[in-house]
DNA sequence: CAGTATACTCAACACGTTGTTCAGTAAAGG
DNA sequence: CCTTTACTGAACAACGTGTTGAGTATACTG
């Protein structure tokens, strides 16, 4: 168990970027930690100085993506987004958005794909779930059954999830941060509509 | 690596059980061969009669649920189950569906879960795309954008998906099998009426 | 400038898991 | 009755794990 607290940033940076490297290559599964020391160019002692083992690891660099995307999505307010949607326009914030994700487009896609960790689908869909979702239905004038809203939550979360999931898998992205933006507005104004579901 | 051919199959069975209950306990990360021939009281030996690592027991157990599911969807006929939907009747062939999954609500719950395998979700969307959505589009009249319909397809499938994890999490799964039948089928009516999104 | 703290290296350790091998056995079937 | 089939049991080297203790290079501090 680590037990240093005070420790270098970079290290830590370069075992996390280890991870998504091995990853790529063996799949998460067949990860060692012998071969992410060998792959970060450190010690395999130092490796835990940082962490425990490669769940640590995947913890770490998980949370540092979802933190960024938690804070850029707190930005987006979705009757503002309409609003501009019908008017033609682009909305910014949610632009900062899939901008984030395409930049980190590598890391998701690693994290998201086959080889990666099972955890992050639902803990990205937490995120887009306590955010777009709450301010959508309170934006509503009639309350929904809850066990309903319980499913239009997972639909709507696991749709939006599976098209950015698409979109990273298309090798340079067929798709610009503009037309995923407008997609991805047009499937929540959809589902905002659909009181005959 | 197993060189043997004919082997007894309860055997391959009790190996495959041991296999869900060890994921249900340590996640399948933390599986050993070990203790899944311990679980499935065989000699260690033994297991590599049947298979050269717990990924192969993975892929046999997954393909066993994706074969039985597929041939089960094989069997729905969208446009009909419309029309039966739009009567306010149920379709037997999708009720079908929806019980094959409560059934084995278990393994699909382990495997799809947190602790479980990312390339599951993946493979039942395959499962998903090669029915519902081939009839669907085949029986629209007009034809749509070909990244469109890639991402259109990309959403209905993790939508589908999305809906069926959230009920198989529900501890005693609080929709009948016929109120899930319902609602898959007003999801997929929903998105083939979506010539707007 | 000497002294100390920090971050890391290096080698070694016991331990557990892996994959393979080979001799042995229990049961079923021709 | 004897062969085949499916499995057991024990042993093996090889490898990864997690920890330890001694050592080093660099930066910071009084």
């Amino acid at each position: 168990m680590s037990v240093h607290e005070k420790m270098n940033y970079e290290t830590k940076q370069a075992i996390k970027k280890a991870l998504l490297t091995q990853i790529e290559e063996v799949g998460f599964q067949r990860v060692t930690v012998k071969n992410l020391a060998l792959t970060a160019k450190i010690n395999r002692g130092t490796f835990y100085l940082h962490y425990a083992d490669k769940f640590e690891v995947m913890e770490d660099l998980q949370q540092e993506l979802l933190n960024a995307l938690q804070s850029y999505i707190e930005k987006v307010q979705p009757v503002e987004a309409f609003h501009t949607l019908q008017t033609g326009q682009l909305y910014h914030p949610f632009i900062v958005v899939i901008q984030f994700i395409k930049e980190h487009a590598k890391a998701f896609r690693i994290i998201l794909s086959e080889q990666g960790s099972p955890t992050f689908s639902k803990k990205m869909k937490d995120v887009f779930s306590n955010h777009i979702l709450k301010n959508l239905t309170l934006s509503q004038t009639e309350v929904l059954d809850p066990i309903f809203e319980k499913y239009l939550q997972a639909f709507i979360t696991s749709a939006i999830l599976g098209v950015i999931q698409e979109w990273l898998e298309g090798e340079d992205a067929d798709l610009s941060v503009e037309e995923m933006a407008t997609i991805h507005l047009r499937i929540v104004r959809f589902i905002s509509n659909l009181s005959d579901l």
